[in-house]
DNA sequence: CGAGCTTTTGATCCGAGTCAATCTTCGTGG
DNA sequence: CCACGAAGATTGACTCGGATCAAAAGCTCG
């Protein structure tokens, strides 16, 4: 079990604590977890819509998404999932999987069993309340999801869905400046955005042209980032980030 | 404080009941919660986007609806809301709100003090997955929500979105047969589906042309329920709806 | 009974999908 | 170190679902 020198490090301790004061006693139960950790090549699938799983997962390193597949072969990614996040967490309470999961980069996943949770939840009410949260905000984030591919046309669409990637990026440290690491592929942001990957492209060229990003080489730069923002009419309050202080 | 013969009856009780085995003491807990109950006209703002709201609502009677407008005057309607749901549970755990809230049709709302609710999860864990629960059910239907707006197209998006009304109505007792009062509009069947209102009566059209559906006098009819689902490639798991049993 | 929605219809236009081919990139094995 | 294959990115041509605009017709309710 590969441990982190600081418990402050782990990226779950991390994620909860972005929001919710965590006391010694907490920070040691949620460390206490009995968490199998097991790394998985890019584009692997770690549970399937249908599944019944008695245990969640913690994404520790990488990069997974959340899709369904339509009948007629289409595919919707619902959501990305950073270092940290817990994107299966409602399997603790929704005994059938009504999406699947699956890696987009490598990644290294933790899995935690469903009693331990429970059990953690039923003895510690804060912490119950700092998981809830958390499913909160990824609820927050379909409801954006959802004016995004329902109300924007595709160039706003996908600068939006760069915003949002950068900003969660920057969240768990992994961005430089205006630059983060980008182990989406163009094809995957359509699946995001509810167009193709011939018309993502092409939106993405715009946006190259119009000077307000690069995207190459698995790197993202928002080379203009207020004119990006401008550009997704992007309001960052649905991420619910450190909601007490203001923040850009 | 008008109230309900038979606590089975109270919407919220029953909502509850329909996931988790309520024990008598629960039910009870729940029933003593202080909830200010007020009759809304159709058509108004129950809670804004931005707003920081002290207290979460329950739906006793008629239907709301959780929105947001776009910069250019757009809206999406992301959610639906019927009796028993608590539209702006999230509110409890994340401070501002992300959307909007309102009532669709004339509605009897009831109000609960957030620190009440949080009393009532910190002395009962129990309660309080079951209220987790039910927001956990409330993101599946986003997720699905995605599905339908990004990868189906207006007949499909349509006839998905009139099945999980009238199941979801079905389920809080407002279905006769195969029909349910319907006192949404089709602007808003379009607002909820990421049509124009135009192309939405189109689609509306073909449909009752296809013999799938009836639509009118603020009622709903599934004429041909298989044919319905078939045409809206609509699977209820996600839904989540006794999950435990086999259901239709 | 009239104002204001909601629903309906017609005409026109455009964003985005589809199909098909080419070009890049990159990991892998020889 | 390079050839090869597979996946991802790009380009061009063509088509179409659905948006927009405009106006008429039905409803509902104060």
């Amino acid at each position: 079990m590969p441990q982190f020198r600081n418990p402050a490090d782990h990226p779950l301790i991390r994620k909860l604590q972005s929001s919710f004061e965590l006391s010694d006693h907490e920070r040691a139960a949620v460390l206490a977890l009995p968490i199998q950790s097991v790394e998985i090549r890019a584009n692997q699938d770690i549970a399937r819509e249908g599944d019944r799983p008695g245990r969640s997962c913690v994404i520790l390193r990488g990069i997974t998404r959340t899709y369904k597949m339509t009948r007629d072969g289409k595919r919707q990614i619902m959501a990305f999932h950073m270092p940290g996040d817990m994107p299966d967490l409602q399997s603790l309470h929704l005994k059938v999987l009504d999406s699947s999961l699956g890696t987009v980069s490598a990644c290294r996943i933790g899995f935690i069993p469903h009693d331990a949770i429970r059990d953690l939840c039923d003895s510690n009410s804060g912490l119950a309340a700092a998981l809830w949260r958390t499913t909160l905000v990824d609820a927050s984030i379909f409801r954006e999801w959802v004016v995004n591919v329902g109300r924007r046309d595709g160039y706003q669409r996908i600068a939006h869905i760069m915003c949002e990637i950068l900003v969660r990026m920057r969240e768990v440290g992994l961005t430089d400046d205006h630059s983060c690491p980008m182990p989406i592929s163009q094809t995957e942001l359509a699946d995001a955005t509810g167009l193709s990957a011939v018309h993502a492209n092409r939106v993405i060229q715009d946006l190259r042209a119009d000077g307000l990003i690069v995207l190459k080489g698995g790197m993202f730069t928002a080379l203009d980032w207020p004119a990006l923002k401008a550009a997704a009419a992007f309001d960052p309050t649905y991420l619910h980030l450190g909601e007490g202080r203001a923040s850009d």
